[in-house]
DNA sequence: ATGACTGCAAAGAATTTGCAGCAGA
DNA sequence: TCTGCTGCAAATTCTTTGCAGTCAT
């Protein structure tokens, strides 16, 4: 099975129409070795560059972004004092490093990280997920 | 020392005029107990509702926003998933639950959570700060 | 008096929405 | 054929900016 059958078959059993458009996407997306991190912004310049026919519109780029993050292709993240919405390939349970000054945004494994203390959760809710950020800046 | 003598020191101090509106937001904010959580829109809903005379005008609420977390009054959180800029009076380093769905933030001391292992920063950068949000939902 | 501050309205950035036409099942 | 998808443009939301008038020092 080749990489584009993998998409079709990846859309599929998500419920979503493998378009061309969204084949695209995914290679994009995809076919790489490491989590990959972006914005909608970064998928329009570097999908739309160069060739003048085959844009993807903004529009259709924001709404596969959102099928495929809920369908678990894809991962919301949160980070600091960044309007912008960035999305994660790697869509496991992670943290990050953050460089604020450079949007540097860095996975770390979710092993790499040992908790050894928690709190309980407030009155009537109960423990979903957790997020650890951790900030840095260069060394000067 | 009355309240509003400690307002306007404290903007004295940190070299801002004590206007009569920035006195007014100081009050809203800091005039309580417990550490609060807001976004702009909240103050402006919170501080000009009611009387038609009196409104802080949103540009004003901006910049005294900004001004005081610059200042260090306020520090900016992040809040997964979420546009809006939100602010807290808690300018302690400290972590947070965060029920997603009913937008529901709460504070969780510093000492109250540990972390027996973390990663060696990416090189060249070196560690800032740590922040840790542990998501929660309702109990079905 | 002289800067700083305020408030309006306009501009901006990121995202969403409505809808007509197109394309995959 | 029948929905779902795409793409355009207009609308929304949150935030910033320019600037003239006002206020604190």
């Amino acid at each position: 099975m080749n990489k584009t059958e993998q998409y079709i078959e990846k859309l599929r059993s998500s419920n979503l129409r493998p378009t061309s458009q969204r084949l695209q996407i995914c290679e994009f997306l995809f076919d790489r070795e490491h989590t990959f991190h972006f914005t909608v912004e970064d998928l329009d310049k570097k999908i739309n560059k160069g060739s003048k026919s085959d844009k993807i519109s903004l529009a259709t780029l924001y709404n596969t972004v959102h099928a495929f993050t809920k369908a678990g292709h894809l991962k919301e993240i949160t980070v600091h004092h960044d309007k912008t919405t960035y999305y994660d390939t790697n869509v496991q349970s992670h943290h990050h490093f953050y460089d604020e000054k450079n949007k540097d945004l860095c996975d770390i494994n979710y092993n790499e990280i040992e908790i050894s203390k928690i709190p309980n959760p407030p009155k009537g809710k109960k423990f979903k997920d957790i997020e650890v950020l951790i900030k840095v800046e260069e060394k000067k």
